[in-house]
DNA sequence: CCGCCTAACTGAAAGGCATTCGGTTTCCGG
DNA sequence: CCGGAAACCGAATGCCTTTCAGTTAGGCGG
């Protein structure tokens, strides 16, 4: 004990390991976390401040490794492409952390990495034609409707019972056309996301 | 002590107060909420399981109090307007508890009292022409898009570090056209709403 | 009117978590 | 070569959730 020859810990390293971790446990607790960084939970108190500052870096290294948003492909497309692309990505980013995704909801944004993506964003909207005060708002409301269905896609499967099919005969009817599988939150993300580019380009144009 | 002449608690009670305290503190606690309630801890769990029931509880007296989407005067709306009116009644709902959001984003919707809202809202769609495969995709997207946007709305308002005006030219400029208090949030409400409509609208046609 | 079972609450206690602090060893700059 | 800072450990604190045995009151069958 005391100082180890090499370090065991950096931030990098706790980040990766409470992502992998919230995956796979569905929470994060410092005790679990120390144990799969093989490590005392006080000893993480050296590298970060508490708790919060480690679900920042979960989303942080969500961002560096999935990198949304990050390929120049994204971004040299037509702008509702673009933007497509961009949701779809920041999304699957999600996706593949499931467990991690109520930390990282409402946590507050961790800011310095997302300002490349925003600084894209910002750029390939004013070239399109929006009004600079008008993109800003356009980005928000994108990026909101892609964690609201983030939440929507890892929730737990809704159960319907069976006693809303007498009192709510439309709702039944539409429930029978809706699967309860995974398929049911992308299919709502890809009507609201193709919704909304509709909207965006109708803004542009009137 | 011993059992209390006239009981003390009850679900209803518990629900309420506990949708106050996490209102107010923006953190929902056993010891608080029995302190709140002139109650010993322990005495919370003769009425509910767990600290989950009463979050589920919480979201059972938001819908109760404030009435989102139960008036007459929301669903008897052309189709448009009425999801117009829903949507913003709902957004309202949790803005008037804005310590309670992240507490009622991560958990699961609690089923039966939404029910009548989702028949009102199938029927409205229904009624409007969208066919039945549509319809549940539709919702799914507008409450997603209304659920991030009440996130954003309660998130704690971010900073825009003045080092990103330099190496990120388009977004300072979008930045200097967009407030930093809370209207920015209510304006990308009302900016993707408008959008997702006019995109719903869109498929009507198509 | 009287037991008795159940309901409602108290108090104490177990077990877990986030965080802090003093102690120990190792690295590094002067 | 030495002193301070860095990196980790172990123990301890204070809080939180949940459980369980005890205590009293309501209500029901007889």
């Amino acid at each position: 004990m005391g100082r180890p020859r090499t370090p065991l810990l950096d931030r990098r390293r706790i980040g990766a390991a409470a992502l992998r971790l919230a995956d796979e446990n569905g929470a994060l607790t410092i005790p679990a976390l120390a144990r799969a960084l093989g490590v005392a939970p006080s000893a993480l108190y050296h590298h970060v401040s508490g708790r919060d500052e480690i679900i920042s870096l979960m989303r942080e290294e969500l961002v560096l490794t999935t990198g949304a948003g990050q390929g120049a492909h994204v971004w040299s497309q037509p702008w509702e492409q673009a933007l497509d692309s961009w949701a779809r990505s920041y999304l699957s980013a999600f996706a593949a952390h499931p467990g991690a995704v109520p930390l990282l909801a409402t946590a507050p944004l961790a800011e310095p990495f997302m300002h490349a993506m925003y600084e894209r964003a910002a750029e390939l909207l004013l070239t399109a034609g929006f009004a600079e005060d008008q993109v800003m708002p356009l980005i928000n409301a994108l990026e909101n409707f892609i964690l609201g269905s983030a939440l929507d896609l890892v929730a737990p499967p809704v159960m319907v019972s069976a006693v809303a099919r007498e009192t709510a005969p439309h709702l039944s009817a539409v429930l029978d056309h809706t699967p309860a599988d995974r398929s049911r939150a992308t299919n709502a993300f890809d009507v609201g996301l193709r919704a909304l580019l509709t909207g965006f380009r109708d803004l542009l144009r009137g």
